[in-house]
DNA sequence: TTACTATACGGAGGAAGCCTCCGATTTGTC
DNA sequence: GACAAATCGGAGGCTTCCTCCGTATAGTAA
């Protein structure tokens, strides 16, 4: 919890041109970008940015950082929101934004859940942990089927955002995982689209 | 058509060893394995490799023709079957299988899918439409959900099978893509379970 | 068998990326 | 202004990618 020392004023000014070009890298190439590349467009050199991000994924976990930390507000805030099943809904399209800002990350997403040690896993088991109450209370509300697991439901809409993006055209996220969630309510529900209607 | 000139002893012999050994390495590491292991494994020189597979397309895409073909000669024949949703359940379960026998394949399939350059673009456009007379059949019989594309369901399905291998333990990929499957359904059809109810 | 040529082999080599290590530099402080 | 701690940066060892071309070999015809 503790943030240690401050950071010396020229580590601080290359961290984050670090992060900046990291950004502009991952977006353009996807999170297999060269970070060699990353450390010379931020005009580093290389054993800087490894001093300041020792793995890939410790570089991608701070970027992320900011919208695990989003998402995991925005549950608790919808678990107060009347309706259950849009609530989980709505909290799951941010979820899928999250999953496709860069290309490739998805798999290391998927990855990281299963590995402990890595350095995105524990920012991934919040998100799993926040959804997990907003998944029991529309499960409880009785709109959403039962038998699925809040993992397979983050992991199943997670495939979907990554298929949509390969969709050409826009809006392809949102339609497939629209399409995947009115899936699995009730049947009763089915019919009341609490979810706005795909296309 | 014409498969040219037959290849001469020692050519077909080496052309044979790396598909072995290339077999291995995408079964252990992935599609990203590293070619230049692939040759060695097959005491092969790299040059040989890349002059029998000059992309890394091309070495998947010959591993993977003979299952392409099997699904295509599936898809001819559950046209026949008399329960149209059951016929694409099983097109699709075999479609999953085939789209998850190496780690990162999905995500190189479904760059083909938007690439027509890429050598398997042409496996996965026939993919797509042997699979298509069996959706239009589903959706004529009025079991499926008509505003779904035919590469809308592929890529989904692609997506829920990539999902369930990151699951842990066994039947995973069959779970999801029955959940899936299950949600595409019309209303009426979803009570009577045409698909082996997940878990 | 021998000789010949089209075919195929194989690895050197340049480019690039990964990551580590450690001498050189800079910052903040007294 | 001087000193120690913190930080920098890139050389270097390794791996992989892919190309190019001199060398070796299979198949054939005499």
């Amino acid at each position: 919890m503790t943030d240690a020392k401050p950071m010396r004023a020229d580590a601080r000014r290359n961290y984050e041109r670090l992060l900046t070009e990291a950004r502009r890298a991952f977006a353009e190439r996807g999170v297999d970008a060269s970070l060699e590349d990353v450390a010379r467009s931020a005009g580093v050199g290389i054993g800087t940015l490894y001093r300041h991000f020792p793995t890939r994924e410790d570089l991608v976990e701070t970027l992320l950082r900011e919208r695990f930390d989003t998402q995991a507000e925005k549950a608790r805030e919808l678990l107060l929101a009347e309706d259950p099943l849009k609530a989980l809904y709505a909290w799951l399209v941010g979820f899928g934004e999250t999953s496709a800002v860069y290309r490739g990350l998805t798999e290391m997403l998927a990855d990281a859940f299963d590995d402990p040690e890595s350095r995105l896993h524990a920012s991934c088991a919040a998100m799993r942990d926040a959804a997990s109450q907003l998944v029991d209370r529309a499960q409880a509300a009785g709109v959403f089927r039962t038998d699925v697991t809040v993992q397979e439901l983050l992991l199943l809409l997670h495939g979907a955002s990554w298929a949509g993006s390969h969709l050409p055209g826009e809006g392809g996220t949102e339609r497939l995982m629209a399409l995947v969630f009115t899936g699995l309510q009730t049947s009763e529900q089915r019919g009341q689209r609490a979810v706005s209607a795909p296309r």
